[in-house]
RNA sequence: GGGCGAUUAGCUCAGUUGGCUAGAGCGCUUCGUUUACACCGAAGAAGUCACAGGUUCGAGUCCUGUAUCGCCCA
């Protein structure tokens, strides 16, 4: 931070002002001051002699200006509260110049160096020989000139920010310039905007319409998650016109030239709607009607310049333009201009009949249903999209919903970029774990809050074998993997990263580019692999399936199975609905890996080969889940899917399956109600529990995984194990089952369930001490739950005001709980 | 500066109007090649749900504050 004399025009008194760019002075024209600083007063209406340049400059009053002192402002610390003002080189500088009707002089070129020629003319002779240095070395003349002069007041070391160009690093010089805005707060633009949103999403009234009609794209527009409805409310209601224009090489190019020429006699003040006589242009023929042309005329103080816009299709009429001296305007439009016009222009607009292969796509494609995109273009693109879309096509929206979705961060938590070489390209992923486990886990991965870590490995060229990168902390400090790494088992093998390309790195047949890859694909990997073999094993059962005419006369297990696929089937389809992929790609990989794979085809293992029926029921089933996996897995599905077709009709009362040549144009699973079934799914949730504790049994107690044991079941289980007795036997082993003796018999085990004791003959293999070290935790555990909910029950509020099925509820699971603590304890006493 | 989000098992993350003993995958421990699958199966251990208050019969969930991290916009 410099501080700076500036001489009082009259008097030998001066101001001080404080700069971190010194060379800017030369385009001072103010200095200002707070108003309310005690020194205003004697100051009002006096000038100062801006040094070097000798610029008689006023001083004026500004709220702006920080004043010394002032609590709570680290920017006070270091003000002298005189503020150099020069409007063409600092935004806030130009508001206050614009608020004082203060002339901007602009001193810098286009490269950011001093310059005479953009604005400057009253230029000094002690000012020249700053003319044509770059703004760095005329920071270090100024300051020169400034010591020299016997102007320079203190030197502070002051630390700010500075903003750089994402491109080539260097600060930004805020710099006055012509360029092109579009009026995006006219209220046909914003207000229509505005007007789109639906209006449960809405926050408060919307602008009604001008001439208050409605059009048919009002209240559309969906966000999903919905609080990204108030990032584009917001960036509407504060929304500022739009700099369109933009200095580089490539982009739809501004399609207006213009031509200054000399104004013969006086211009009319209307605006004029034909080239002014004297300009000699062959403007003739256009056709105001078709409004191909505007035309625009700026007025100088004896020339005119003229601007013509000329809609597509007419480079005829550009031609001639160019002929009579006009220039196309050298600037290019914002990505984001051309990217609004995309819902149209990609389909022949606004000229369809000079795109042939367009016919029909505007109609069928605008609007659309959903846009996908991430958060930070919702700004960008969608607003001006819309925007666009209701504009020119009648108050029309082009999509309805917009989805946005997380961003996939690195292992770090840095968002990814091209710069950093930190991202992963899918065709790695898919080269190591395959393209539906990218979809599956890219679908898991999607929820509704957060961002997500993807820490990536590398894979080396050399041995194949995958392993966590070293990483390096550039200078802006960011992790990115090391340019060049070694191998993990291959002596002096070396591979370059990503990173390591950008930094400059040559890949070459000894040391190759190595490919990313990320254990988090290993989830959907193995879930493909899973899927496929699963498949594999249930087309070899089904040999002869006959057709299931009465559902309720199927197994328990069959039934189980139907009713688990028509709810994960509804619920599918609501969270797809909701663009909650995470919560569909869980259903999925729930019901074809725990219910179909663990339970249903273990279950069925000793019965399938001979019963037709359950044949037919394996062959729906396994229809009815490939097609609703195929969203998210699409190429093992199509590729079983043949397979499938080929063992004939798949189907059954309350399942319509019908056949189709592809899986990818197969028809969603129809399924009704009928499917869903009470019993089936009571009886097989008791099944299981019952599973899991004589597995438990057997493996606490080592009980050797051929040796068959026999369950004494008591009365209220003995029903059902005996029926599903094949189910017992095909997933926990058990021999026989028998019913509960009135006299328990020496050496079998006992555990509790639904508060009935449970007996299993493990043939003289219990080991006592583990038995009684079990049975003791689960009396421990019983007695927590037991006391807590005798709390609840005994806590009158809570009998009063909770709701009454969940008082009856906590009732039943006491008792219970009780039952199940007894016949542990008579458990124990009996293995003494 | 304004806005949005996050903080739950060793790791990466679910947990939709407040209500069963807080879940999954990976990792870890033990066991297992029974003709779909070892990219597998079975069993198990592991969390004071960031912290402090509040509302409620009841809070991971709602409210307030604090801390830390991230993103978007200016």
């Amino acid at each position: 931070m410099w501080y700076l004399q500036y001489p009082l025009e009259d008097g030998d008194d001066h101001v001080t002002v404080a700069t971190t760019r010194p060379e800017t002075m030369l385009g001072d024209t103010a200095v200002a001051i707070n108003p309310n600083d005690p020194r205003a007063e004697s100051l009002r209406g006096r000038y100062v002699t801006l040094p070097i340049v000798g610029r008689r400059i006023p001083i004026v009053e500004d709220e702006y200006v920080v004043m010394p002192g002032t609590e709570g402002d680290a920017k006070a610390e270091f003000a002298t509260g005189f503020l150099k003002v020069t409007p063409a080189h600092d935004p806030n500088d130009w508001d206050i110049g614009q608020r004082h009707d203060l002339e901007a002089i602009n001193i810098m070129a286009p490269d950011g160096s001093i310059s005479d020629r953009h604005g400057w003319d009253d230029v000094s002779d002690d000012a020249k020989p700053f003319v044509g240095l770059s703004r760095e070395d005329a920071r270090a003349a100024i300051v020169a000139w400034f010591t020299k002069s016997g102007l320079l007041e203190n030197i502070r070391d002051y630390s700010h920010s500075v903003g750089h160009s994402y491109r080539s690093h260097v600060p930004i010089e805020p710099y006055l310039s012509d360029q092109w805005y579009v009026r995006v707060t006219d209220d046909r633009l914003r207000g229509e905007a505005l007007r789109s949103m639906a209006s449960e999403q809405h926050d408060g009234e919307m602008p009604a319409r001008l001439d208050g009609s409605n059009s048919n794209g009002d209240s559309t527009l969906h966000f999903s998650p919905p609080r990204y409805a108030r990032t584009f409310q917001q960036w509407h209601e504060n929304l500022r016109d739009w700099c369109i224009s933009r200095q580089l090489w490539w982009g739809h190019r501004i399609p207006v030239w213009s031509l200054t020429c000399p104004i013969e006699g006086d211009l009319p003040d209307e605006p004029l709607s034909v080239p002014p006589d004297g300009c000699g242009l062959p403007m003739c023929g256009i056709d105001d009607d078709t409004m191909c042309t505007r035309i625009s005329v700026d007025r100088g103080e004896d020339v005119v310049r003229i601007m013509v816009c000329i809609a597509g299709g007419h480079g005829d009429v550009e031609e001639r333009l160019v002929e009579a001296g006009f220039q196309q305007d050298p600037d290019v439009l914002d990505t984001w201009f051309s990217s609004a016009l995309w819902p149209m222009s990609t389909m022949g607009w606004p000229n369809p009949s000079a795109f042939p292969d367009t016919e029909g796509l505007l109609d069928a494609f605008n609007p659309t249903d959903v846009l996908c995109t991430a958060r930070e273009i919702i700004t960008l693109w969608v607003s001006r999209m819309v925007m666009f879309n209701r504009y020119f096509m009648d108050g029309q929206m082009p999509f309805r919903d917009v989805y946005i979705h997380p961003m996939v961060q690195d292992g770090h938590g840095q968002k990814m970029s091209k710069s950093l070489g930190n991202g992963v390209d899918p065709r790695d992923i898919i080269h190591s774990h395959g393209t539906d486990a990218l979809r599956l886990v890219m679908a898991q991965i999607a929820t509704a809050t957060q961002d997500v870590r993807l820490p990536v490995d590398l894979v080396d060229p050399h041995s194949g074998e995958t392993f966590s990168p070293e990483f390096i902390t550039t200078t802006a400090g960011h992790r990115v993997s090391a340019p060049v790494q070694q191998s993990p088992s291959k002596a002096g093998g070396e591979m370059v990263t990503v990173y390591g390309l950008l930094a400059g790195e040559e890949p070459s047949d000894e040391r190759p580019l190595a490919k990313n890859t990320s254990s988090r694909f290993d989830v959907g990997r193995n879930f493909a692999t899973k899927t496929w073999n699963a498949a594999r094993f249930a087309l070899g059962r089904v040999e002869c399936p006959e057709p299931v005419a009465d559902v309720t006369a199927l197994s328990v297990t069959d039934r189980w199975m139907l009713s688990r696929v028509a709810t994960a089937a509804a619920g599918l389809e609501e969270a797809i609905g909701q663009y909650r992929f995470n919560a569909a790609a869980e259903l999925i990989y729930d019901i074809v890996w725990r219910d179909f794979c663990d339970w249903y085809l273990e279950a069925i293992k000793p019965t399938v080969g001979d019963d037709p029926k359950q044949q037919r029921v394996l062959l729906s089933v396994l229809d009815a889940l490939l097609r609703m996996l195929h969203p998210i897995c699409p190429f093992v599905t199509e590729a079983i899917w043949p397979h499938v077709q080929s063992l004939g009709e798949r189907g059954m009362p309350g399942l319509s399956l019908p056949s189709a040549d592809m899986i990818a144009v197969a028809a969603w699973p129809k399924h009704d109600a009928s499917l869903l079934d009470q019993d089936a799914e009571q009886k097989t949730a008791r099944l299981q529990s019952l599973v899991t504790e004589i597995r438990r049994a057997r493996s606490d107690n080592d009980v050797p995984n051929k040796a068959g044991i026999t369950l004494l079941a008591p009365p209220s289980l003995h029903g059902l194990a005996s029926q599903e007795a094949e189910v017992l036997s095909g997933l926990c082993r058990v021999a026989e089952v028998k019913p509960m003796p009135a006299a328990r018999p020496a050496g079998t085990l006992a555990f509790a369930m639904d508060g009935e004791e449970v007996l299993l003959d493990l043939a003289g293999a219990i080991d006592p001490v583990v038995e009684r070290a079990r049975l003791e935790a689960k009396a421990g555990t019983l007695e927590g739950t037991i006391k807590g909910m005798n709390g609840r029950l005994s806590n009158a509020s809570y009998v009063q005001k909770a709701p009454a099925h969940l008082v009856e509820e906590t009732r039943t699971q006491l008792q219970q709980a009780e039952a199940d603590l007894a016949a542990t304890r008579a458990a124990i006493e009996a293995l003494a």
